[in-house]
DNA sequence: ATGTCTACCGAAAACGTTTTCGTGTTGAAA
DNA sequence: TTTCAACACGAAAACGTTTTCGGTAGACAT
């Protein structure tokens, strides 16, 4: 019953033909005669003979096969990118390879390089923390030199020079923060994180540039910026305690869902004594009581980019070299309970 | 700055060897002079030499990757599995293929037979839902009979033999039950799947055992058994509406919530007035509010203990064969808000 | 008999490794 | 001087394909 995968050779050695003949026929060439074809194909069929990807990999300097790197899987807004990715990347026969780096250089490095030896076909990327902290980049710009496409998406830096696909997280943040606003709001907070983190800073400015933009005063006692090891329900619980707040603007959902439970910890109603906006459209925005506003960012339609410039970039053969883009992915203001 | 991989061959050429030394050398072979392998590795060094990974793979027959297919990525349950998976393939020197079925049976088999050929080492899945139904497993079974592990998680079959890992559903279910009839509750609904769904079958036996065993009667009208396209929540509205409930057990996490949300509407207090028990510890449970009590099924160790299974069984050499084993992941009722 | 054309097929290279086996050179022992 | 081991290295096969380039046989015309 246990029956290995047949080769050419075995069938070629079996019906005593040459292997180029079997390769042939298989293959409906001309140039072999109806009656050794139907012969064949008959026996191949037989046998279920599917031809040996790595064998072809290696002979095609391809493995149609794509890698993934992200952060942490756990994140839904990450899961919806590879989602994204999958579905691209199967309508063109590609596969994907997922590699987590736990927001870790090292694992980030490691699993470039690693792959970066024929394994695969090019990258998708996010980078960790670490990486944007560390500002280093070698291993990306190695890979990129070696002449494997990289695109990057989300977390993303400019000093590498390759596709992207990004939100425009400023304006964004712009525009939340004026939403808020527009509803008559003077004191609005904003949770966000560190400056290192590139979508973390770039939403901060956005939210600064809103409230100039209003003649509104910027009170750094009004921003806080958390860092990712800090236990921060107590930072956000003295924001929300020590100033009369009317509306927050979070960069996270976690930092939305922390501030409503917060909130009610107090005693403060949401939305009626406080308007919450959160980013990033996920399960806990949608299924939190109340609800959440939020700045929705398709996740799924992010990945369905990168992998398109990807692939685009894999089979335009040969260079178009330094035409590279970036995809700007439009965002949306999603309004639910948190705000009135 | 282009700098293309280099092989075993251009070294050779570059220092007027065989391809064969320059092989043994790299590996410290003491067939080889220290003068010689000293210049080769040094040469090897400077331009950065890895050995390619497909070539390796069609002469070892491995390609230390492992393929793991999901019904939905989305799912945070899933996401935590390939979080496991991962984090032991890749102590192991092994990465992660990441396919999805996306509940189609169809895909399923594309994906496996296209990966069967020599692309992976061996598959972890957990069947599609229309897998589950047509209960049509034949690729599977032909996967297996090539030879090529397979190790089953959650949603399992037993027409297929196979290492599988799952938790207790039925035991988990009839625990979570018993939790709600030790606090004296009498009028206890479950909102589960329809039966072709492995893991929501087990969970109504394990509901429905525990009733009978406390000499409760099963009442027909209080079990919601709920198809995947349908809209449910007038269902859930109606089982809510239409009885005086004093809990609800529901086998995930959309079930429970949906209905908190429901109870809520009709200003049926959660859990003054009605208390709510989930399935699976996801972002849903944590963050909703009430926040859910819920049985905790460990995706982590799950897909930690998968990934073990194969790549033990990948690494014992030549079939201990019929020694397919079942490990049960144990689950934990964590108590939150939405019970009393 | 010679030449040419076509139809059919096989040998071999190539992709990049690893590994077995062989071979030539050296120096020392007999 | 002969013999033999030790040493250093190379040739070649193998993994499973695809593809180019020949080559042979027969048919037909000259």
């Amino acid at each position: 019953m246990m029956r290995k995968k047949v080769t050419l050779k075995q069938i070629a050695k079996e019906l005593d033909v040459s292997i180029s003949t079997v390769s042939k026929s298989l293959k409906n060439s001309l140039e072999i005669s109806e009656d050794t074809r139907q012969k064949v194909q008959a026996f191949a069929k037989l046998y279920n003979y599917k031809p040996n990807n790595i064998a072809l990999s290696l002979k095609n300097k391809k493995t149609k096969t794509i890698c993934i790197i992200i952060p942490e899987i756990i994140h839904h807004f990450f899961a919806t990118v590879i989602s994204g990715v999958e579905n691209v990347a199967n309508e063109n026969g590609y596969n994907v390879l997922v590699c987590l780096s736990d927001e870790s250089f090292d694992k980030e490095v490691i699993n470039m390089e690693m792959l970066a030896n024929g394994s695969i076909d090019g990258f998708i990327m996010s980078l960790s923390k670490e990486t944007q902290q560390k500002k280093d980049f070698h291993h990306i710009v190695e890979v990129i030199n070696q002449g494997m496409p990289v695109v990057m998406f989300d977390r993303v830096t400019n000093d590498i020079l390759c596709d992207k696909v990004i939100i425009d997280d400023n304006l964004a943040a712009f525009d939340a923060t004026q939403f808020l606003i527009d509803k008559g709001f003077k004191k609005i907070a904003l949770i966000t994180t560190v400056d290192y983190v590139s979508v973390g800073k770039l939403r901060t400015e956005g939210y600064i540039k809103a409230l100039k933009n209003n003649d509104l005063k910027v009170d750094e006692n009004l921003i806080l910026r958390i860092e990712d090891t800090e236990n921060f329900e107590s930072s956000i619980e003295n924001l929300i305690l020590n100033n009369e707040l009317d509306a927050i603007f979070a960069v996270n959902e976690l930092f939305a869902v922390t501030a409503i439970k917060l909130a009610r910890k107090h005693d403060i109603k949401v939305p009626e004594a406080l308007s919450i906006v959160g980013f990033t459209d996920g399960i806990i925005s949608k299924y939190s009581t109340p609800s959440i506003s939020t700045v929705s960012q398709n996740g799924i339609k992010m990945g369905g980019k990168a992998a398109k410039m990807l692939i685009e970039r894999l089979e335009s053969e040969e260079e178009v070299e330094e035409q590279y883009k970036t995809e700007v992915i439009e965002t949306e203001l999603v309004e639910r309970e948190s705000t009135k």
